[in-house]
Formats: C-alpha cells, structure tokens, sequence
DNA sequence: CCTGCATGAGAAAACCTTTTCCCAACCCGC
DNA sequence: GCGGGTTGGGAAAAGGTTTTCTCATGCAGG
C-alpha cells in the first residue's frame, strides 16, 4: 500500500499528553491532573511547577478522552432542514453563538427534506454522543422529516413545528402583526389592508387574525386579506386588486405585507402607478430582511422576528436541559421588533 | 446540590454497550467486536449469533471510543466568518453534503471577524481531534481572522485567502465574465459596459480584466469599467452615467454587471427612463442569486459560481488530505456557469 | 513513645472499543 | 501416537483522562 507509506500529516508530532506533562514534571499521572484541574490537595508549589510545565509543553487534554469518562461530550446536534434558506442562517448563528460561550461546539446537519439523511444524520449525532439536539426549520408550522420524540437526549425545536410534550420555541408573529398595524394606527392611518401569502402557512393565518383583531379593537373595519404567493410579482397583482378600482377614497392609505419581497412588490407597483410611498400609502412588510428591506424606495419597515435571539434561547433552553434542570414544555413564543424605516411615514399631512 | 438530585434524561437508560452485546451472547468482548466488524476468525454460526443479538440490543459503537482509539474522529471543523452572508450556505451545504456520504460530521464554527473568537474556535476544534478544517469567508482576498497555517491536521481553503503552501479552492471569476461577455457577443451585442463594485475587491479587477481581454480578442474597444459599490442604488446611478449622455447611437447595448443587484438595479433604472431590456440592452449579473435573479423584469441571466460544487469539492480535498493523499497545494480555480433567463433576448432584430 | 490525624502524592479502576498476541483443541498425514 | 498446521476464541494492552482509594510521611497531643 505505497499510500500508507507517507501518511505525511501536515506536521508529524502528535498532541502532549498528560502523560508526558506528568514525567516532565516528575510526578504521577493522577497528580498532574488533579493540578491542572484544580481538584485534590498537593503543595502550592507542585501544583504550580506542573501547570508551568503543561504550559510550556503546549499541553491541551483530549476532549475525546475526557467526553468518555465524563458521558458529556460538549457538542450538540443543530438539525435544519433549511440550509439555504433565509429563515435558519440567523438562527443557526444564535444557537451556535449562545453555545459557544458554554465550549460547547455545534454539528451542522443538513437534512432537507430527506427522511433516509435525517436518520443517517441523528445516529452520527447519538453515536458521537451529543448532549443534545436543537431541531430548526423553515416554516413553523412542518415537522422535520425526522422522529426525535424518544431519544435519550434532550431536544429542542426552534422555528419548526416541536413533537407534543417537547419544547419549542417560534416567534410570535401576531404580536409581531400588532406592532405593524398599531405603528399604523399611531400615525392615523385608517384604511389598513393586508397582503400576504399562501393560505397553507399557519403564519398567515396568525398574523391576518392579528391584523383583524387589531382593527376591531379600533373599531375599524377590516376586509378580507388577499392571499396570494411570498413573491414580489403577488405583490403587484396585490396593488392591481387594491387599487386598480374606482373610487379613490376607497383605496387603503397602508398596506401591511406577509414579508418583504411581497412588500417591495407592493412598493414598485405603487410607484409605477404614481401613488406615492409613504405619502399616499404607508407599506410595512415582515421578516426584516434587510437585503431587500434596505433596497426598497423608500427603505422598508419591517417587522423582525428575532431570529437569532429566538436561536440563543433555543441554545440556553437545551443546555439547561442537558444539565438536568426540567424545563416546561410547550411552545414559548418570542417577540417580534418592528424595525422602522421610511416606509411609512410620519402622522399623515 | 438540588438540582442534581434529578438529573432526568429524557430517558434513563444509558446506551447499550459492546460488553453487554457480548455478555448476552455468551462470548469475549473481543470476539464480540470482531464479528461485528468482520475482523478476525470464528464460525459463521458465532458471528451471525452477534450480530443477531447487537441488532436486537440495539448496540451501536460509541464514536468516542473509537475515535480515541483509530486516533481519527470522522470530525472536521467549518470555519467560517459569514454565516449570516449569502456565499457561506451553499459552500458550506456543499461541504456537508461531500463529508456526509462518507460518515464524516462537521462542526459549524462561526468566527465573524473576532481574532480571539477564531482562536477559541479552533483550539476546540483540536481538542475535539477533528480530522481536518475547511476555512470559507464571504471573499476571496481576505484572510480568516485567524492563523491556521501551522496546525498538525490538514486545511482546504474554500472561497477564502489560502495561506501560503496551502491548497484553495476559488471560482474562476475571469472565467465566469468571459462567459458573460462572450455570450453577449455571440447574440450581436457590440457595445457592452461593465458596472461593477468597489475596487478594493480583487474580484473585481478580475472580471474586469477578463471583460476588457474578451472585448480585445474580438476586436472590440473596451471603455473604462463603472466601479461603486455592491448596491442596487449604484446599478440606478450607473445607468444615469451610461445613458443620460447624448449620442444615443453610443448607448451600450449590453451591460454586464458585478452582482446580480447591481443588475437590478440597472435593470429598474433602464426601464424607468423607458429602455427595453432585453430588446435595447441586454443585461447579465453576476451570483446568480435566485432571490434577486428571478424577481427581476425580466428575469436575469447571471453567472453562477457554482458554490456548492465548490464546497463538495473542497470537502472532498480535505478528507483525501485526511487520509494521506498528498495534494498540489496552490489555488485550484472552479468554473463558472452562466444561468440563461430572460434579460438578454435573442440575437438582435 | 505511641496513637491519631492531616497532608501530599501515587496506584489503579473506569470509560468503551480495537487489535495483537496467545492458547487450546482439533485434524491431517505419517 | 506424534509433530505440524489450522481453527475458534479469549486475554490483555492501548488510547488519554478523571476519580477514588490507599499509603507513607510528618507532626501534635497524650
């Protein structure tokens, strides 16, 4: 096998081991670790030759050894089924930063929408023993295509729909409806529609039940939301069914969108029709992505879910689980922040 | 201690363990581990009696031993400082996909620009004995905030600044605007502009360069590229600068864009001052970022970096790295791939 | 001087798997 | 019946660390 004959690692020597610290500073094994760990009783001076020695010898323990004997190997799974996708990148980022602070490091899994790699992936996980798996999502309201009800590990779902009994964590987006259509209010806009996507989505759902209960609340009337599609061709079509009508005092003076590709949609009909952003109508879109709520004329309002608070917690949430604190099941929902722009305006002229 | 009173995994039972597989087969641990990995001599009958009960036992090997013992632990870190950018996710599921297939996890480490956060990151990763490490960022002439150049385990650099000796991985930029330009040429264009971003970016020099070359080889003069920023609002203000001057007849015919939002930024631009696109100006951008490419009107023809591809190959190199194959260090450039929409029509009328 | 105790440090087991070496039994031919 | 080879399987070490136990020493008190 001439390829073995030159395993030629970047640099030969392998790690230092506690082995190799002990007999350098002359004590045993036991000894050296106890010094290192700040556990057992020695001299002030022992313990201190041997950390000097550790040091100088560049000495760093074997996580794989230590995970073995400590059953806590300081590594978690994050599950997604969304890699490319806009919604987990914050998300992914919260939970590995809320992770890191603890050593603790994260396995990225991708499994799409692949029953076959979800398995393969979750027994990678559980054979390599992670403390836990936070399980995400793209859409709140679909299962990963993966059971993860009777592991012996603890779990937590963020931003995808959690097994009953487990805790999950989503934003809550009627709350975050309430702010779009209240920061409306506030300005005195009083003719406020809705646009948003698929009825297929539970979000749409929740946020058109939002808007409704928020008018009502004002004694105002609402009509019925236009569903349509996540796109910023719906949006136009959307603008074409609101304003294309006779009667101009008919026509809303604010436009709360599902998200923000609908809302620029919405933004560049308007304009091309010559009504005028966010003199004659205010818009406020959802998600706050900021590539597009950024690029719109005028800049967006728009409401933020909190993604990568919502992956912090989701992080906090399992490694409490891990350390054995019992946590309440169910699903907890987090704020959303109306992030404001130019869209809508000040109180109307 | 209260809280350790219960420390409560989800469920109790620790996972079972090849001593117990061979207990209850009646046989040694040793036979019991080479039955299973079809290592040693015995009876077919013994062996298929093993198997049979780890099966039912539900006996999976503990990684963690395993890898301490192999001194390999199907383990590379993903380090990278974009993870909320738009480059990162498909070169990173690229990378999962490749390692994946061949049981291989990744750690995700997300550095952003934090030089002690990096430092952190891959001390460990080392601890953790990962096999190897692949470095992504957001562009390819920077560096990582970090010194991965004397490690004992292989890099693959991956759309980022390799150190020097080591092997990258980039796409090829000239390559991917000579497609561009070349398919402009091909559909009669003559009069081709360039409006890209900064010109701190070494990529933008590149396509630059390779657009100016194309033009030359074909007997075309090539004017001054439009360098500005990476935005919408430059693709507006750059089309002011190409078409706002008199001398229609020198109107560029084509414009061949740094980014796709640069692109759309013409693209709206042109067609608010009544310009035909594709039938006046035919555009092409660069990313192929299907967000943007296909919200366009007309959809956008676009170059693609292909970075998924990239990711699985940087995979790829690394685990060939990881297992003794010497690779040629240097940077390995991958082509690019012009994504046909509809932003260019056909050959002129 | 002897008992008892605190102190400092080491030996060894444990975590779980793999692999090398070894041994007993059996079979073959002579 | 016996030497040599084969066959089936086990004992033990190794990997690196942590932790529990044990032990020797020295000192104080009686």
């Amino acid at each position: 096998m001439p390829s073995n004959a030159e395993p030629a690692p970047v640099s030969a020597k392998p790690p230092v081991t506690l082995r190799e610290v002990a007999a350098a500073a002359g004590v045993s094994v036991a000894t050296a670790s106890k010094a290192l760990n700040g556990q057992g009783r020695m001299t002030a001076e022992t313990r201190e030759r041997i950390r000097e020695t550790a040091r100088l010898l560049g000495f760093r323990p074997n996580s794989l050894a230590q995970s073995l004997l400590r059953k806590r190997s300081f590594t978690v799974g994050l599950l997604t089924n969304d890699t490319y996708g806009r919604f987990s990148l914050p998300l992914m980022a919260g939970v590995s930063d809320a992770l890191v602070d603890k050593g603790v490091s994260v396995f990225l899994c991708n499994v799409e929408d692949d029953q076959r790699l979800g398995q393969l992936h979750v027994e990678a996980m559980l054979d390599k023993r992670v403390d836990g798996i936070v399980a995400t999502g793209k859409r709140i309201d679909r299962h990963l295509p993966v059971d993860l009800s009777n592991l012996r590990i603890p779990v937590v779902y963020a931003f995808t729909q959690p097994d009953p009994g487990a805790v999950g964590l989503v934003s809550d987006d009627a709350g975050g409806a309430r702010l779009a259509v209240e920061h409306f209010l506030r300005l005195g806009r009083r003719r406020i529609a809705h646009v948003s996507g698929p009825a297929s989505f539970a979000v749409v759902h929740a946020r058109a039940q939002a808007w409704r209960d928020v008018l009502k609340e004002n004694g105002l009337a609402a009509s019925e939301p236009l569903l349509g599609a996540w796109s910023e061709a719906w949006g136009h079509d959307a603008v074409e069914k609101l304003f294309g009508r006779a009667g101009r005092e008919e026509w809303p003076d604010a436009v709360f969108c599902g998200n923000d590709q609908i809302a620029r949609g919405v933004i560049d009909a308007l304009r091309e029709r010559g009504i005028r952003v966010p003199e004659d109508v205010g818009v406020i879109g959802f998600d706050n992505w900021e590539i597009v709520a950024e690029a719109t004329r005028p800049p967006l309002t728009s409401v933020d879910m909190n993604l990568s608070t919502l992956g912090r917690e989701a992080g906090l949430a399992l490694l409490s689980l891990v350390d054995g604190q019992p946590a309440a099941p169910g699903i907890r929902k987090l704020p959303c922040r109306l992030v404001v722009r130019q869209s809508c305006g000040g109180p109307p002229e």
